[in-house]
DNA sequence: AGCACGCCGACT
DNA sequence: GTCGGCGTGCTC
């Protein structure tokens, strides 16, 4: 007997869609249903409508369906399906991650009415009086953009800091509406870098929409709502954007492209840029990828002839990117981490009447606690880490689990009274300037420091107003910020890389170099950079120094090439945890037996993590590298779904990260 | 994931 | 004698 069957994603870990029964409701992939799953009602969304005379499974009626409106449209089911195949993470989670909150949950009692929609005001009369005239250099990178073939292509804009990519964005998207379509702006983090909404609002007025997380969950089903019926013509947002359903979308830029945000740290781990880039392709419009210091990724599709590339060298008016130099730290005497030189070469930009900042990438006081009298580092009770010290508010913090504790005031292992700080975060280095510049207002910016509503605001209305003359802070500041009257930056210490033992390290520490040496000098004064190190020599510094972002990209795409790693392999890592001590690495050694012993992948494990233990749980990774995508994709399509029914595997949290940043 | 069932320790 | 710990099994 035939029977009509649907198939339903439900947001929970199973790797297929489930069955239910239609009864007489008119369904059709996209839509919202509710269904019964155990003993609790569900949201899932209907992803085929099939006819069938399997009788096997049991199989329930659907209770309801959600839709009043529109399903969701194929292309976002068809895209949801490609990441959820891709990154090995079931369809309903993909599905859950990609709808904003408001459309995830069963109707309340009260039924949300739609907004009538905001009468826009017209993009051409807020923006031609804005609009800029391109530079020459900006004109070159816009004819050759207007001139490419219709459809799908990517362009790579590697511009300096400074160097007006934003204006190049602004003439596409103005190009996209003025076609009728929509486009899609990616960016790192909005909260951090009003500007870039700023200068869209500018141009496009209410026609510009905005998705974040920092947005409450009613704002967020309204943008997602006025996306999908057309009604935005540009829409700037982060990472869950690239899941914004739009129908007549027809540019996709995603700024900063290299920016480790675009993935996502846990759960369902995807990668927005990648995902932009698949949607645009499967939707045959143009992407343009930009960034100062591009991904080791892009540089590489972009000598392999995939991407197009477009340089912008010239900073805008008079400024002049600073040619950096290093400041040889061994046997000079450290104050609080600070110099004598760097110092003095504060001191001089400080009486020019310049602005000052120390870029230090660690928060707190100090990232450890030592007694003198028998080496005891304040440990992390659930961690394998040292707790910061976190002076001003008198507690010992862990960066890794949240453990917070007061000061201790004797050594835990010998009573000792004689306890110091050693290294330095931002806080010390900010006591330090207060102490040395007692005149000037100094500020220090960073996590911590931001983590009330307003308060980044407010210090960033103080740097503009030279209120604030010198600043400390983390990479947070390197991002993004136009200060005009920053004439210096001194980094602190930039060794930190250059003993990491992760892969990506070098050319993350390239990129922050180079960000935060694009912070100075943005005005009419040359700015100055200086970097303290104890590594003067370290050839790739030195290279970095003399060649700039570039010269170190070619030179560590060289030996990503020689080691076999990204983007010359690809990868995925198996995380497991567990409380007990070889679990997690025994469960990864039962994975490890299930993938065959093929040459064409490599099983790099199982080994414990780099921090063994952390919050409590005992860690272990298994990293399997290939040379073949479609090689590694089948292998853990095959492999994951099994995953959850191995011995052991109800003991240990477990997850798969296709495309990993970090391997820790 | 969420929710049941089920079989062993300390309490009104 | 019960309340409740989390191990394991299942959800169309």
């Amino acid at each position: 007997m035939t029977e009509h069957r649907v198939k339903v994603a439900v947001p929970a870990p199973f790797f297929h869609a489930l069955d239910y029964l239609p009864g007489d409701l008119e369904l059709v992939p996209g839509m919202r249903v509710q269904v019964p799953l155990g003993r609790r009602q569900v949201v899932g969304v209907v992803t085929a409508v099939e006819r069938t005379i399997d009788d096997e499974i049991r199989c329930r009626p659907i209770t309801a369906v959600l839709d009043n409106g529109a399903p969701l449209p194929a292309d976002l089911l068809s895209l949801c399906n490609w990441a959820a195949d891709y990154y090995c993470h079931p369809l309903g989670e993909v599905l859950a991650a990609a709808l904003p909150a408001g459309l995830r949950k069963l109707p309340g009692k009260a039924i949300r009415r739609r907004k009538s929609p905001k009468a826009l005001r017209s993009p051409s009369s807020a923006g031609e009086a804005l609009q800029r005239a391109p530079t020459p250099e900006q004109a070159v990178v816009l004819d050759a953009l207007a001139g490419q073939p219709p459809g799908f292509g990517v362009d790579l804009i590697e511009g300096v800091t400074g160097s007006g990519k934003t204006e190049i964005y602004l003439h596409r998207v103005q190009a996209a509406i003025e076609a009728q379509g929509q486009a899609l702006v990616l960016t790192p983090e909005i909260g951090l870098t009003p500007q870039l909404v700023e200068r869209f609002r500018q141009r496009f007025g209410d026609g510009v929409a905005v998705f974040h997380s920092g947005m409450t969950e009613r704002a967020r089903t309204d943008t997602w709502q006025a996306c999908s019926e057309g009604r935005c013509p540009v829409v700037i947002g982060t990472r869950s954007a690239v899941f914004l359903p739009l129908p007549r979308l027809a540019l996709i830029v995603i700024d900063e492209e290299h920016d480790a945000s675009f993935k996502q740290q846990d759960g369902f781990r995807y990668s927005a840029r990648d995902i932009a880039i698949v949607r645009a392709q499967r939707a045959a419009v143009p992407v343009i990828l930009g960034s100062a210091t591009p991904s080791l990724e892009s540089l590489h599709n972009v000598a392999r002839g995939r991407y197009r590339h477009h340089r912008l060298n010239a900073r805008a008016g008079a400024a002049r990117m600073p040619q950096p130099r290093l400041l040889d730290l061994r046997n000079t005497k450290l104050r609080d981490g600070l110099s004598a030189e760097l110092i003095d070469t504060a001191s001089r930009h400080l009486a020019a009447g310049g602005q000052v900042l120390f870029f230090v990438n660690r928060r707190g006081y100090a990232p450890a606690l030592l007694c003198h009298e028998c080496g005891w580092l304040a440990p992390c009770p659930h961690c394998d880490a040292r707790l910061t010290l976190h002076r001003a508010r008198g507690r010992l913090i862990c960066h890794h689990c949240g453990s917070d504790s007061r000061v201790p005031l004797r050594c835990g292992q010998c009573s000792s009274t004689d306890l110091i700080p050693v290294g330095q975060g931002t806080e010390r280095v900010e006591d330090a300037l207060r102490a040395l510049y007692p005149d000037l207002r100094v500020e220090r910016i960073d996590s911590d420091r931001a983590r009330l509503a307003g308060e980044l605001d407010r210090l960033l209305a103080d740097i503009h107003s030279r209120d604030i003359r010198i600043l400390v802070g983390t990479q947070m500041l390197a991002k993004g910020h136009d200060f005009e009257g920053l004439t210096l930056v001194g980094v602190i210490d930039a060794d930190q890389a250059l003993y990491s033992s992760d892969f990506r390290a070098v050319e993350r520490m390239g990129q922050l170099l180079t960000q935060v040496t694009g912070r100075a000098g943005r005005g009419a004064t040359s700015g100055e950079v200086v970097v303290q190190t104890h590594q003067p020599d370290h050839p790739q510094l030195q290279r970095w120094l003399r060649d700039g972002y570039a010269g170190l990209s070619r030179e560590l795409l060289e030996e990503r090439r020689l080691m076999g790693f990204p983007p010359f392999s690809h990868l995925a890592l198996l995380r497991a945890d567990a409380l007990d001590a070889d679990a997690a690495q025994d469960f990864l050694q039962k994975v490890a037996a299930l993938i065959p012993g093929d040459r064409s992948i490599d099983k790099l494990g199982p080994v414990p993590a780099p921090m063994e233990r952390r919050a409590n749980r005992v860690r272990a990774q298994l990293l399997l590298r290939s040379q073949n995508r479609m090689g590694l994709q089948r292998l853990l399509a095959e492999l994951v779904p099994q995953l959850g029914s191995l011995p052991g595997a109800r003991r240990v949290r477990w997850s798969v990260d296709v495309d990993p940043i970090d391997l820790y």
